[in-house]
DNA sequence: CTCATCTCAGGCTGACTGAGATCT
DNA sequence: CAGATCTCAGTCGGCCTGAGATGA
């Protein structure tokens, strides 16, 4: 998309430009994860895993901002590529306990490298300094 | 979605905070569209012919970053509304030359309006300085 | 019984692909 | 002829809803 032949109106709309950069952000990192048999929302799984430990599916929906549904389908791939392993939980056997495996833990590792530099590429017209402003724009206006 | 119990992960990631916002920005835009019964693709292509005039309709999926495809089910609606017109190109009869009707220049001119107001609730975090920052930085990462 | 959790089936939308008809 | 334009049918991925089964 050539984004300056676009309309004024467009060009200086904010959520128009949050769609736009957005959309280049999904096939970078889309590209990154496919290279690994990957979806964007199983990275998101694994690194939930990777900081908060074993937990419930929905737990893990929670905080990956994923549907409790669609988790189901993703966590079954997941265990059987055994990057996780899914166990009913003893102490409450309505739930399953996720767990990341050293090969998950490793995986997220990797990923983290390469997610990285997908990062670059998307902001490539970006110094660093810019880069860390906008994340913190963006943090700022997600959470206040 | 909840950020800050996000997974650091996510949390610091360009990518990940721009598909978040960019999320928020589409419901309040197509809130405010809804009213009036549109779509943010039919506001992208009257904001292509406010600017630029009378154009075939591949210029306006050029210009609004649409697939030519869809544009042609979007003006079929916005011509049936009477806030366009459909006319062969007399000059070159492959095109169908797509003109803007009074109708549809006041109605742009409210949304104008109206998706300010969508762009300041959806920022309501960042005061005008930051947000003029953010703009400009999503700009110079699209362009550059 | 009520509520939480997991699972599955299916719907909806936006973005795209491919082919055909018309015209330059 | 090659190439541009418009149209239509259909596909695909991401996101969501609703209902059922199991268990606290």
């Amino acid at each position: 998309v050539d984004v300056e032949g676009a309309p004024n109106r467009l060009r200086t709309l904010p959520s128009w430009l949050l769609g736009q950069l957005s959309a280049r952000a999904r096939e970078v990192t889309a590209q990154v994860l496919g290279v690994h048999g990957l979806h964007r929302s199983q990275y998101a799984l694994l690194a939930a895993l990777a900081e908060f430990g074993p937990q419930s599916q929905a737990a893990l929906a929670e905080r990956s901002g994923l549907d409790r549904s669609d988790v189901v389908t993703w966590i079954d791939e997941l265990a059987e590529r055994r990057l996780l392993s899914r166990q009913r939980d003893p102490a409450d056997r309505r739930r399953n306990l996720i767990s990341l495996s050293p090969d998950g833990r490793r995986l997220v590792g990797r990923l983290d490298k390469e997610l990285a530099g997908a990062q670059d590429r998307l902001l490539a017209a970006l110094p660093e300094r810019d880069r860390r402003q906008l994340v913190a724009l963006l943090s700022r206006a997600l959470i206040g």
